[in-house]
DNA sequence: TATGAATGAGTATTCATTCAT
DNA sequence: CATGAATGAATACTCATTCAT
C-alpha cells in the first residue's frame, strides 16, 4: 500500500505547505519535490502524474475531514444537534488549518474541470453525511417532510462553502467558528418572522 | 469608447462560446479571434491582454445579468416577493444561456487568484442588491431583524451558486427554474416545521 | 523630388529623437509617425519600408555631416590642415548634436547586416575625402610615399569612431573637441619618440 | 561548475556557428539547440536566457582571445615588440576562425544596448593588455612621455577594430595578417615622413 | 495625399514527465 | 527504491505593412 510509505505523506504534505504558500499555478512538481525532501522523478513513484498528487491531496485531507465530522455528528442524539455539529465542525477544522483552507478554497478550485469532478467524487461521502441528517430530521418531525433532499444538501453546502470562502478572502481577520450559531439559525428557520425552533 | 465598436462584441461572444467549448485552459487568444473571425492582433486593439478579454467577458455578461435582475425586482412590491425574483431571474438566466453558465460556474473559476479577484469586484453590485433585499425585509418586518446581513448574503449567494454549478455540472438535464420555489421557501424558512409564512 | 516634399523633413527628425529618445529596438513605425505628427500610412508614402527611413535618417545627416566637413577643409592648405580640420570637424559636429552622436554611434550599429551595409555607402564619401587628404599629404611630401592607403583610412576612421563611441558611451561627460590636437599628433607622428612635425 | 560539462561547450560552439551562418536575428534558441544536438529546454539547464548566451559565448571566446594575446605578449621584451605581437595575434586569431570574426565584428553588435555594456565589460581585459603596453613604451622611453594613456589605446583598438571589421565585410578575401607590419609602422610613426623607428 | 484599423507571421521559455544510472 | 539531467510541446503578444475610405 503505497500510502504507508514514509515519503507518501512527506509528498502531501510538501503539496498542500507549496500549494498555500505559491498558490496553485506556481506550484511545480519540482517545487513540491523540493520542500518534501525527495528527488523530483521521486514523486512518480508515488502518484501517477501531477493531477494525482492534488486529488491524493484532497482525498487525504477531505478524508479526515469528513471522518472527524461523521465522528463528531455520531455522539448527538438528533439531527438539529447534528447539523450544528456538522457546522461547526466544518469551521472548525479550516479555522485551525490555514494552509489547508487556502488550498482548498482558493487554489484547488483553479484546476481543471477534469480534477474538480473527482475532486467531487472525493467529497460525495460528505454530501452523504448532509443528506442523512436531512433525512433524519424529517424521520423525527424536527424538520419538513416535503424537503428536495438535494437542494437542501446543496443550501447548505453552498452555505458553508461560501462563508468559509469569504472568510479565506478576507484573510481569516475574524473568527469563522463563532459564525455557527447564526449560520445553524439562519438554515433551521430561514428569514422569516415567527416562532423559532428553540435552539441550545 | 472601444465598447461600442462592432468587434468589441463580437470577440466578447467568440470568447464566451470558445471558453465554454473548449475549456478555459484551452482557450488560446488565436482560438477566439477566429472564432471572432479577426486577426489575432485585432484582439489587441480592443483589449490589454487576454485576463482583460475575460474580466471583459464578465464584466459585460454579469453587467447584463445584475441589471436585468435589479430591474425585475424593481417591479416587485416586498422583500419577499423581491427575493423570490431575484431567485428565479438568477435561474432563468443562465438557464436561458447555456454557454455563459458553463463559463460562469465552471471555467471562469480556474484562472487565477488575480484574476478572480477582479471578477469578485464585478460581483459586488450583486451582493448590495442581495444585502438591499435583506434590509428591506427587515424593515418590512417580513425577515426577522437580528441577521446578520453579509452572512445572510453569503447564505444566499452560496445557496444559488451551488445549485447553479451542481445543474450544470449535471449537464443541465433538469428544469432549474422549477426549483425556485423551493429554494424560496428553503430561505424563507429554513428546514424547520413552523407555521409558514404564505405564498402563492 | 520626395525630399522637398514638407513631411519627408519632418519624419526624418521624428525619426532621430525617436531613436535617440527609445533606442533602436523600441523605435517603432507608429511612434516616429506620432512624433512627426502624420498617420502611420502616411510614413509609406514617402519610405519604402522602415529600413528605408533608418537609411535615409543616416543620408540625410551623414551628407550634411560629410560637405560640412568638406567644405572646412577646402578653405585648408595643406594636408596637415586638412587631417586637423578633418578631425576637429567630425568631433565638433557630434559633440553639437547629442542627438545624432547617439543614434550614429550606438542606435544604428544595432540594424542588421543588410542595413548596414547600406549605411556604409552612404559613408563612402567621407572615406573618399580621407583619402583625398593622404594623397595629397604624400603628393606634398608631408605624409610617407609608401601609404597603404586603404589601411591608414581604416586606421584614421577606426580611431575617430571609436573615439567618439567611447565618449558617447562615457555619456558625453567631457570635451570630446579638446582632444583634436592629441588625436591629430598621433595620426601624424604615432606613439614613437621623435622629432616632432610642427604643429599650429 | 556549470563550464565544466560537456553540453556547455558544445552550446557555445553551436552558438557560435549558428549566429555566423544564419545572422544574429535569426539565430532561434531552437537553432542553436538543433545545431547543439539537445533539446530546446537543455539550453536552460546551462544558461539563464538567450542573452545569457551570447554573453557567454563572447566571454569565453574572448576570454581565450585575450588570453592567448596576453601570453604571446609575455614572451616579448619591449614595448614595441609587444604592440606588434598584439597586432598580429589580433589579426591572426580571427583570420583563423571565420566563425568568431563575423559574430564579433558583426553580429553581436547588432545586440541592445544592455548586452553591449555586457561586451564591454568583457573587452577590458583586453584594453588593459594595451594599456600597459602603452606604459611600458614611455617607460622604456621608445613612447612619448606626454601620451593621453585612453586616447591612445581607443586609437590602437578603434584602428584594429576597424580593420578587421572591413576584412569581414568584404569577405575576408585578403590576408588580414599580412597588414600587421604596416599597422604596427602607422601606430608607431604615424604618417609623417620622418626618421623611422626601425622594424624588424 | 492622408488616414488608421486591421492584419498575421514569428519565438523565447516553462515544466510535467522519463529513464539511464 | 531513488536520482536529476534531459526532454520538447505549447502560446501570448508585437509591430511592420496594407488598403478601404
Amino acid at each position: 500500500m503505497r500510502k504507508n510509505r514514509p515519503k507518501y505523506k512527506q509528498i502531501i504534505e510538501a503539496a498542500v505547505e507549496t500549494i498555500a504558500d505559491n498558490g496553485y499555478h506556481a506550484s511545480q512538481v519540482s517545487k513540491i519535490a523540493k520542500k518534501a525532501g525527495v528527488a523530483d522523478g521521486t514523486i512518480y513513484l508515488y502518484f501517477k502524474n501531477k493531477e494525482d498528487i492534488l486529488v491524493s491531496v484532497f482525498e487525504e485531507k477531505m478524508g479526515q475531514f469528513i471522518e472527524q465530522i461523521a465522528s463528531s455528528i455520531n455522539e448527538k442524539q438528533n439531527a438539529d444537534e447534528k447539523l450544528r455539529t456538522l457546522i461547526e465542525m466544518h469551521f472548525l477544522q479550516l479555522a485551525n488549518d490555514h494552509h489547508l483552507a487556502i488550498v482548498t478554497q482558493l487554489e484547488l478550485r483553479q484546476s481543471n474541470t477534469a480534477l474538480r469532478m473527482k475532486i467531487n467524487e472525493v467529497l460525495k461521502p460528505y454530501l452523504v453525511v448532509i443528506d442523512d441528517i436531512i433525512k433524519e430530521g424529517t424521520e423525527e418531525k424536527i424538520f419538513r417532510d416535503d424537503l428536495n433532499i438535494p437542494l437542501v444538501r446543496q443550501m447548505i453546502f453552498g452555505t458553508l462553502d461560501e462563508i468559509v470562502t469569504n472568510w479565506v478572502m478576507k484573510e481569516q481577520r475574524y473568527d469563522l467558528v463563532k459564525q455557527t450559531s447564526d449560520v445553524h439559525t439562519l438554515i433551521i428557520n430561514g428569514l422569516s418572522v415567527k416562532e423559532v425552533v428553540k435552539e441550545d
